[in-house]
DNA sequence: TTGACATACCTAGCTGAACAAGATGTAATA
DNA sequence: TATTACATCTTGTTCAGCTAGGTATGTCAA
């Protein structure tokens, strides 16, 4: 709910690669559908999205390109390059470890277990 | 394995409170312990324990002695106070819904798997 | 046409957790 | 006596994410 924010760190990039895998979004979108998905758990707020956005694009795993329509605002619109595919199974595989490795260690060794 | 770094993040105080509910222990053979139960995969550096530590203690969660045995090393054990058995708790249950949110966002809508 | 509001993008500067790299001191071992 | 392993601690750096600003466009109502 907003608590998470340390939990956070780290994983800004994951989640925007994710949500951008199934398909291109301007950046607005992608910080609603991550809000979405989680049920409201995760906010991107502007000032980490577009940083984050310009350091994936810079890093050859997004890549955008403005979008101009009739009646409508100029968006950025960010594809998945497949170079971003591979960083994404890369971090989705990291993030599997260290969720077991977490895991691992704050289950009690005796199973009891916190209210 | 190392590149972990980032996610370790918000998550320290989380694993030394867990290690400590179980033992009273001093520093470094927490560090040994967080190590040993992740299989390797995660490593508190010392220039991380001893701060945290420091912190923890300050903000009441746990309480160190000075242990001072014949033949022995000075050291200081850590012992995890009543409300720093609430706190784990808190922190816990923070953990399982971040941990929850960031499946729901990476899960692909379509059911589709990274190799 | 004026204002208010939601959308959409961007950035300078700050903060603070974790790290790197140092220091001190004790006990055991060679 | 030197070296190694243990044990604690601190100073200074780094950098991801946040705060708090900014610009600009489209819509809707007064």
């Amino acid at each position: 709910m907003g608590e998470d924010r340390d939990l956070l760190r780290g994983n800004i990039p994951t989640l925007i690669l994710a949500v951008v895998r199934e398909a291109p979004l301007h950046g607005l979108a992608i910080a609603r559908e991550i809000n979405q998905r989680s049920n409201n758990a995760l906010e991107l707020k502007q000032g980490t999205l577009y940083p984050a956005l310009h350091s994936l694009e810079r890093d050859g795993w997004i890549s955008g390109e403005w979008e101009i329509l009739e009646g409508e605002r100029p968006r950025k619109v960010y594809t998945l390059t497949p170079a971003g595919i591979a960083e994404l199974g890369r971090r989705m595989r990291a993030w599997s470890q260290f969720s077991a490795a977490m895991e691992s260690v704050t289950r009690s060794k005796h199973r009891e277990q916190l209210a």
